[in-house]
DNA sequence: GATGAATGAGTCTTCATTCAT
DNA sequence: TATGAATGAAGACTCATTCAT
């Protein structure tokens, strides 16, 4: 595994000690669920987060919103800040190392497969919870420098790695027409990105550019 | 005039009792001062909350970066969501104005009026303190929602208008290709309004796409 | 029995279901244990509460300290308070019975009696783990008055009952010069009091003063 | 000045920019007090620590008992901890440069000088509310290890440095017989010093060594 | 009996807001 | 008008206690 994260964000998912799980019956004050507490605490908090950013959302919300009581976040987490870098890990990682899983394995034409991983880009992160992470990480860049270096390093580093290399492998094959690859990446992206923040944030916003979406940014790109 | 702002965003600047203004004479530095606190406390105020976000930002820091006590913020704005809604407001309707003036003044060809406006857009916004507000905007949408309205409708409504305005006069002279207006208009301004999102926060992301700038995207989209 | 303990400092040791307790077969190393989990429990729960007062003191730290978990606590102790009345009261209870035994035993003449009762007292108190009880009953009196009147009377009191009890023996046979008892009582223990406080906490304060130990104060108070 | 104080103990009382005390009349929700502000708030802060301890110690009862709210406290001290070291530096202090300074003055023979020391010593510290802190002291000598090195080395050092310096005098003036000071001092001091904590803690502990006062003491010692 | 996950009351701490000066 | 000390409500965090396993 080649992946250079700073360390601060390589930590795994908490994983308290494994007991069975309950057999279901009764209503119980509490349950206990220490397998799958962790993910469901951290989906919780990436919607609150999303929502109010980190300084606005009360972890009393997390935490409710998880159905839990504020306690048990720090069974789990050391603090509102670990909480907060644990999300935006956990949320994306897995993605990334789909997203290069997947390239590695396709042998379509440039054009396909760039159409293809915009795409899936689409459908597993674009039209997702998931994308509020990248509006979340964007807002709190100035209180948490390092997860924006995070985001934007190993998270736009990555897509951005992958994009290029389809780009020149097109480029390489004759299938494309030369182009610098950097900018154009960006040009690619740009209004991909640009509307999930939209739509993570100001909404609704600019109606009209929901005819967008994948098929029809792909068309227009690939005319250049 | 065709704007049509909610109303809490329409108060026009505090103006506190203006000592010796009008009348031109006996007017030493500090008190001339006075005459414009209000917009020295938005420039302060600006900039921290582009920094640190609504929450996390402490009037202190607002007050003490405007060289004044934190008492005195509250002489021309009555809590610090009024104060927020302000930076908003006066950063950017002056600004929204004069984009307008200067359309409907120019003569030039379709072409060339892009590019003056998109050039236009860089100097005096893109490249400016005030783009800040634009990811203030994007990151408190969930906990100010006239806000992100406000900004939606009036600010990028309004630039997507004029620049729709151009397109469609290209479109009408023969001198553009017919496309459809909106999602060219999207096209044409989000790798612009990425870009000033990502340098307000995930810095000088993706090193590289700096040759971005006005000029070459201007070539680039004038091409479709 | 002449004491005269408060009500609430008189419970026995907790004991749990004593298994296989008296028949004397069966009985592997970790069945037995359990017949002493809460004299080890009340021994960790001294050490910490020592080293860091009632309210500092974890019941975690306790019940790691003593290698159970947290919850067996509360199967021998209703809370952390009686926990910490438990602690103060086994810890001295036997010893001052000892104390009292030992005494009536001897014959010897006053002189060597006080000597070595004195030596006693700091072989098996002053210099031991118990004496830290002392500090914590001091420090905590405010909290635990019953807790401050037990150690006063039951403790401190018993010991002075026995030294004044020397003292009067050896005056009523012309050993020792008459003197008020009390506050000969007082100067002969208070050197000897102290210094185990301060071992206790501000550690090997006021270095030198290592040699007063029992030979040495004996030797300086007999001559008055 | 030689003292040698760790330096974190050094701080001198926070002194807030001072304005002209009020004239007194009418009654507002608060009043300007920066002037003794800290001052109240220490001797608040000292009988509550004192009463309870600092972990039970309740900045809300210190805030009461000086007629504040809560955050008051926080404009003068960085935190609870800060508060409890301020109390400890600031109440001792100034005795023991007192205590210096008119050991320094004083022409005596060295066994008035001895009898002036101690009465002084138990007016201006042992009668007081100051003597409660070092009872602070030793219960929180585990929490708190540089307080308690601080108590050990500047407070009792300092003191049984005076007491040597006494006893010195007296015995190269032929005035007391040789002896070793060191023990000595501990033999003097001892009975005052537990008194002391005595009095802070189990209160009225062992009736009738209250005529230990110091002009006993002193009759007694110089016997020696 | 033992365990340790879950709970929630209790405190420290921050900071927007007020108001005496 | 300007100040900044004082306030107090709000929220992060801890930890004694409970209870399902």
């Amino acid at each position: 595994m080649s992946r250079s994260d700073p360390a601060h964000l390589e930590t795994p998912l908490p994983e308290p000690v494994d007991t069975a799980a309950g057999t279901g019956r009764r209503g119980p004050r509490w349950e206990r669920r220490k397998a799958n507490r962790p993910s469901e605490l951290l989906q919780a908090a990436l919607e609150v987060f999303v929502e109010r950013g980190f300084a606005s959302a009360r972890l009393d919300d997390v935490a409710s919103r998880a159905g839990v009581s504020k306690g048990t976040l720090y069974l789990y987490f050391d603090s509102k800040e670990e909480l907060f870098k644990a999300v935006v890990r956990h949320s994306i990682l897995p993605l990334i190392d789909e997203f290069r899983a997947s390239m590695q394995a396709s042998e379509a034409s440039s054009g396909d497969l760039l159409g293809e991983y915009l795409r899936a880009w689409w459908t597993r992160y674009g039209s997702t919870h998931l994308s509020g992470v990248a509006k979340l990480c964007v807002a709190e860049s100035g209180n948490f420098p390092e997860v924006a270096r995070f985001w934007r390093d190993e998270v736009i580093g990555a897509n951005n790695a992958l994009v290029a290399g389809i780009l020149r492998r097109g480029i390489d094959s004759g299938e494309f027409r030369v182009v610098e690859i950097e900018p154009m990446v960006h040009l690619i992206m740009a209004p991909l990105v640009l509307k999930t923040l939209m739509r993570d944030s100001l909404d609704a916003c600019c109606p009209g550019s929901a005819s967008l979406d994948p098929q029809e940014l792909i068309g227009h790109h690939l005319d250049m």
